[in-house]
Formats: C-alpha cells, sequence, structure tokens
RNA sequence: GCCCCCAUAGCUCAGGGGAUAGAGCGCCGCUCUCCGGAGGCGGGUGCGCAGGUUCGAAUCCUGCUGGGGGCGCCA
C-alpha cells in the first residue's frame, strides 16, 4: 500500500459518494493527499480530505469522514481507518500490503521513482552562460550543480531536455579581455577596467607560445587576433573544468553566431513589423513597457552597435524555432532586473511569459574565510573557481553542497572549514548508507542467503514500517522538485531515507548470525536492505553525485 | 525611491495550509560477545515584530525592522 495507492482509493470512495448524492461534485479536491503522519499513534497514514471538503459542501468534516470510513476499511490491505481531531482520517495498513513495497522497488531498479508526468514536453535549460571571460566561479558552479540535476529530474518525469549554455562572445567585455590579453604580453600594465587575474597572464602566454608572431602585430589587428585566440582557449577550459564537474551541456551557443548569421538583424526586423519599435535620440527601441515591463530598451544605440538585450531577443526566437515548448533560463541574483525586459521579448513574439519562458532566479554565493566574508572580484583576480572548489572538496561532496539548499537562499562557501572537516557534509552520511546496503549485499552472498523467498508480512517493525513508507515517498518527492524546480528536495529525502536505513540496521538484524539457520525473515530484509540501496543510487544520480560500493 | 531574495536550534539549513516544527554539524552521556561505530539511542519551549485570512499559519496577505542583491544607449 503506497501513498499513491491509497490516494487513488480515496479518490473512487469519493466519486461513489457523488454518485450517491452524498457529496456534491465540486467540493472534491483535485488532489487527494495522503501523507505520513509525525505520530505513529495517527496511524501507518493520514489524510485530510474530509476537512477540505466540509466547507465547500457544508458539511461538518467528521461527517464526512463517517461516510469514507466503511470504504476504506474494506480496501484490501487496510486494518482500520479512524476519525480523529478535527476529522484528520487515519489509516492503518497491514504489514504485509506494506511490505511488497520492497520487492517491487528492487524489481523496477534504475526505473523506481521516474514518472512519464512530463513526457512529450521538449525542454530547454539554459545554464551557467559565465562569461569567457574567465574561469567559472562559485556562482556559476552553483548554477552548473544545481541546473545539471533539475535536467536529470526532469529526465526522469519524463522529458526531452537540452542543457544550453549561451557563450557570450560578442561585445565590450571580450574587448576589455583582449586588451587585457594583449597588455599581459606585451608585459605592460593592466588596463583600466581590464581583467587581472593569472589566467590572464598564463592563457597570454600560451597564446604567445603558439603564435610568435602575435608580438609583432598592432592595434586592432592584434587585440582581435588575442581575443580570438583568447576566447577559444576560456571555451577549452571551461568546457573542461564542466565535464569534470559532471556536467556535459548539449549545445554551446555562441552568442556571436547570432551576428555572424544574421539571426539578430531578423529578430530585430520581426519585432519591428510586429510593431514593437520605434526610433527615438537615434537609437532603435524596443517598446517593452507596453508589454509589462518598467521602461523601454534600446535595441540599437545610437553608434549602430547592436545592444546586449539585441542578442537575447535573437536568441529566445532562435530556442522557439529549435522546437523547444518551453525555455527556461537560470540567472543570477544579480539579473533579477532582466525578468520584466525578458519576459516582454516573449510576449512580443506571441507566446506566454511563465509558459513558453520561463526564468528562474538563484541567489547568490558567497566566499567566507574564517567567519569573514570576502569579496570576490574577477577583474581585481580573487576568484574561487570551479576547480579550486573541487580541488579542495571533490566532485561529490562539491555538488551535494552546492544543491541541497533551495536557489532562493544565499549560500555561504568556507574553503578553509570544508578542507578541513569534509565530515561536515553529509552527502557523506548519505554515501554511507548507500555502501552500507552493499556491504550487507556482499555479506549475504558469502553467507548464502538468496532472494527466493519474500514475505512481506514479516516487514512488521516499526523500523521496517518506517524505512518502507520513507521509500514510498520517492516518486512524489521527484515530482514535487520538478514541479517546483527545486533538485534540493531530493537531497533533503535521501538524508532522511539514509537516516530510516540506518535505524532498521540497527534495529533489525538483516542477515544470520553466525552458525545460525538462514530464514525467511533474513531473506526478506535483505530485499528492503537492497530497495533503500536502490533509492538511494537512483537519488544520488539524479545529483550528479555517485554512489560508492565501498568508502 | 522602486524591484527581487532572505530572517526557523549555538552554526549551516529543511519544512509550498494540518495533529507534539525537523536534519546535519558542534557539545555531554550511553551503545548489547552479532551484518562496517563514517552508524544508533538519549539530552532543546527555536519560527524577527505587528496585524489579517482560515476550523487550522513557520507556510498565504499587508505593514514594519534587519540583512543580501538589482535598478545603464555596460555585458
Amino acid at each position: 500500500m503506497t501513498p499513491e495507492q491509497l490516494s487513488l482509493a480515496i479518490s473512487k470512495a469519493l466519486s461513489e459518494l457523488v454518485a450517491a448524492g452524498r457529496i456534491p461534485s465540486d467540493a472534491i479536491p483535485k488532489e487527494i493527499v495522503v501523507e505520513r503522519p509525525k505520530n505513529r499513534e495517527h496511524g501507518d497514514w493520514a489524510t485530510n480530505v474530509a476537512m477540505q471538503i466540509a466547507p465547500k459542501a457544508s458539511i461538518p468534516p467528521r461527517e464526512i469522514a463517517e461516510l469514507l470510513i466503511p470504504k476504506l476499511q474494506s480496501l484490501d490491505g487496510v486494518t482500520s481507518a479512524e476519525i480523529a481531531g478535527p476529522g484528520f482520517i487515519n489509516l492503518f495498513v497491514s504489514s504485509a500490503a506494506a511490505g511488497v513495497l520492497a520487492r517491487q522497488i528492487v524489481e523496477s531498479g534504475s526505473q523506481y521513482g521516474k514518472s512519464s508526468a512530463m513526457s512529450g514536453e521538449k525542454l530547454n535549460l539554459e545554464f551557467v552562460s559565465a562569461n569567457p571571460t574567465g574561469p567559472v566561479h562559485l556562482g556559476g558552479t552553483r548554477w552548473a550543480a544545481v541546473g545539471d540535476s533539475l535536467a536529470r529530474i526532469f529526465q526522469s518525469q519524463g522529458a526531452t531536455v537540452t542543457r544550453e549554455y549561451y557563450f557570450n562572445d560578442h561585445g565590450a567585455q571580450i574587448d576589455r579581455f583582449a586588451k587585457s590579453l594583449v597588455a599581459s604580453a606585451k608585459k605592460e600594465a593592466t588596463p583600466e577596467d581590464g581583467y587581472a587575474g593569472s589566467y590572464i597572464s598564463e592563457i597570454a602566454s600560451a597564446i604567445l607560445a603558439k603564435n610568435p608572431e602575435l608580438l609583432r602585430l598592432d592595434g586592432e589587428e592584434q587585440q582581435e587576433a588575442f581575443r580570438k585566440h583568447g576566447v577559444e582557449m576560456m571555451f577549452e577550459q571551461i568546457k573542461e573544468s564542466l565535464h569534470n564537474f559532471g556536467v556535459d551541456f548539449d549545445v554551446y551557443f555562441h552568442e556571436n553566431s547570432l551576428y555572424e548569421s544574421g539571426s539578430v538583424k531578423k529578430a530585430v526586423e520581426r519585432l519591428k513589423q510586429l510593431g514593437h519599435m520605434f526610433e527615438q535620440d537615434g537609437a532603435l527601441w524596443f517598446r517593452s513597457s507596453s508589454l509589462g515591463d518598467e521602461k523601454d530598451r534600446v535595441v540599437i544605440k545610437s553608434d549602430g552597435e547592436a545592444s546586449y538585450i539585441a542578442g537575447d531577443i535573437a536568441y529566445y526566437l532562435d530556442k522557439r524555432e529549435r522546437g523547444f515548448d518551453r525555455a527556461l533560463y537560470m540567472l543570477g541574483a544579480d539579473h533579477h532586473g532582466y525578468i520584466g525586459r525578458m519576459h516582454a521579448v516573449c510576449s512580443a513574439f506571441g507566446d506566454t511569459p511563465g509558459v513558453n519562458m520561463e526564468i528562474l532566479i538563484g541567489q547568490m554565493v558567497s566566499l567566507v574565510k574564517g567567519g569573514q566574508p570576502v569579496r570576490m572580484s574577477k577583474r581585481a583576480g580573487n576568484v574561487v573557481t570551479m576547480e579550486d572548489l573541487v580541488e579542495t572538496v571533490g566532485v561529490d561532496a562539491a555538488r551535494y553542497a552546492l544543491v541541497r539548499s533551495s536557489i532562493n537562499s544565499t549560500l555561504d562557501i568556507d574553503l578553509e572549514l570544508l578542507a578541513k572537516r569534509t565530515n561536515d557534509n553529509p552527502v557523506f552520511y548519505v554515501q554511507y548508507a548507500h555502501a552500507r546496503t552493499k556491504q550487507v549485499d556482499r555479506n549475504a552472498e558469502s553467507l548464502g542467503v538468496a532472494r527466493d523467498e519474500f514475505d512481506p508480512a514479516l516487514l512488521e517493525s516499526e523500523a521496517e514500517g518506517e524505512l518502507l513508507s520513507k521509500l514510498s515517498e520517492f516518486p512524489r518527492i521527484l515530482a514535487q522538485s520538478a514541479e517546483f524546480r527545486e533538485p534540493h528536495r531530493v537531497a533533503r529525502y535521501l538524508e532522511e531515507v539514509a537516516g530510516s536505513y540506518h535505524r532498521f540496521y540497527d534495529n533489525c538484524r538483516i542477515l544470520p548470525l553466525p552458525a545460525k539457520p538462514i530464514e525467511t525473515i533474513h531473506k526478506t530484509r535483505l530485499w528492503l536492505n537492497d530497495a533503500a540501496g536502490t533509492v538511494l543510487a537512483n537519488g544520488l544520480a539524479l545529483l550528479g553525485v555517485s554512489a560508492p560500493e565501498r568508502m
């Protein structure tokens, strides 16, 4: 008996009551919530439907519960159903009915938890998109972890997901980057507004080593040459860091290509035709204020150059033309002011903001040292990069730490702390639980405990019931995680599974004691052990964190 | 001035209307001849303040206080 099965049964019972004229049909909530009560005395599962229906049906909640109880009590596997408090219905399920899940999970394997709720949806998820003027820093690393995990979760729900990285290789900042490289190559001081990190001189030297003749060029020609080589090297470096972090994008989209292909021009023309553009002060403006933005935006500056939003306009159009139902953008909090204009772009093309375009804002990551905040600046060159983080704590711990908090919260990273006290990271708690299930498997094999018997009724202790109910929540956790775009729910859930498993392990002897006979209970518990291992492995995979066999 | 996010245990954070608000870390104690002790068990009156909606609010709404970020013909 899983909560899904119970809520289906309740739903059926309610329709019968509607058909019998006992409850008006419009009083039935669209979702029947069946939850695990915090207090064991409140049953294995509980529902609040009676209280939800009561006000709409003008019937006291306990009366509605009275109508439902006989129907629920007659269900196979339900041992009793009780009214409690203001109108909760508490359900008690037989251990046999609850225990069959252990076997089902193991048989489903890596499929357990998956759903087809989002099948048919074609999503474009753009994240990181860090500028190629330096290595990916902590903020970008957070989006890499969260975005990739989100993509995996969407996929687990049946969606088709394209991971995309928008590479801003066009415009003034790239010019500053190029100038900084030239200055470094010539052993001159970093220009004002230039980039000063040590990676600048590394790249400059690397470019020179390959192309010594560049020093003989000058002016724009030289800057252009350094720009081209520098961006290329930065691009490769970023790609490699991401790959080492376990994140591979399906599409690396170059902003510059929108200009070279004429897409920007085309998109601007389109907006003109649609009547969303006007000229003023020698510039071409997008009348975004009439589409909900706080003010109008310049698209083509009075000097004839395109402004940044021109690329964004063309890029959005490109995504839609590539057939994506929904374009998701993950942006840092410092870009939240873009939502208005981006939604206006979406509307201008006749699409619906929030449906065809969805912008997720994540709060900043800040660096802390000994409890004191440290300001990071790419131009000043004191950034902590993705590579630094991975080197300090490893991919698993880094990804887990970045993905276990809501993106609505700012995150403090203390490298010193992470470096010397890696056990602080709950990832080990979860991974250890998984390794433990595997250790039990190895022991089972050497003891000759097979999986040829399974009697779910034997899984009757509290620890077993707790673990089973926790495991049964996995599909719902994934669905919610996808719906709210919140991968951290998976991490938090896994910590609970690990806790339940450890308690089960301590309270219930899985394998027989030395020289004792192998009984059905041992074999049955081995199924439950494996079910826990399956859920932990499936969950960790969605976070991009390894599930080790041994630690 | 306007916009976004945040405020929950000593610390880092979960909790998207339900019953007695949780986890990890840190601290103190306990852990049986037996599957890995990276585990388990026990030890706590913590939802910033004030209103409102509701049978019921940490959760939804309004105001306030405090903190972070943002408001370019930069990208």
